[in-house]
DNA sequence: CGCATATTCAACCAACCGGTTGACGATCAA
DNA sequence: TTGATCGTCAACCGGTTGGTTGAATATGCG
């Protein structure tokens, strides 16, 4: 489904920057839930959740078991640990200035609610 | 040049999710660059890296600053650390297996000498 | 069995992505 | 001025993405 050649890291990245995906991973996060229960409060068709859904087990940031008819799906954080390792290798590198990130915080994460 | 209503994540993740502007990260570690020599080591057009950059520069993950002919590109950790900062939420929810996390680094990550 | 529920598959579509090439505007230097 | 260098722009191309529909496949239930 993913291309063979292609680095852990590009599709990881990569599954992360759709904001339904992000939200499914903080729902998630809550507890394992059925495809349709996740596809629950998005204002799109079943069928496309499934596909996010194969997104992100892709890019192992989930597993998928299916369970009678339903099919469970479980957060797997280990991904997302690994490209927030290779993320960290580049703030530590300039002395942090807190007053600008803060500020950078402030301005730029909270104009969505939805994550 | 980003379609204005998308999250400010979104275009940070797309942008690490190519492994091409990733090294350009990299090399931006070192030190501030211009764009001609970012696009050396490549093995592709000027014309594509000059995109690549721009790319970056939406996500403010880098920018530009044009001294005479050449157009210099600096690193700007602020947005990455946000990124970070996003994902660190999902790492800390259950208590750490290092060992399994350990196993996946040691088969996800060195599989390619490129970054 | 017969029906409802859970999920995927297949085909299709418009939009976007990552790359190319060739022309172009700016800037420096002889 | 002439010419070389720096970088972008515009048009194009094939492949991918994110969504839609409708049919198909399991599975559970009365």
């Amino acid at each position: 489904m993913t291309s063979p050649s292609s680095h852990p890291l590009d599709t990881v990245f990569a599954a992360l920057a759709d904001p339904t995906r992000r939200a499914i991973l903080t729902m998630l996060l809550e507890d394992d839930m059925a495809v349709t229960d996740v596809a629950h409060p998005f204002a799109m068709s079943l069928a496309a959740i499934s596909k996010h859904l194969q997104v992100l087990a892709d890019a192992r940031l989930i597993t998928q078991e299916k369970r009678g008819r339903v099919k469970w799906c479980k957060l797997e954080p280990d991904a997302l640990r690994a490209a927030s390792v290779w993320m960290q290798g580049f703030g530590q590198f300039d002395p942090v200035d807190l007053d600008a990130f803060e500020r950078f915080l402030a301005t730029e994460l909270p104009d969505d609610p939805e994550i």
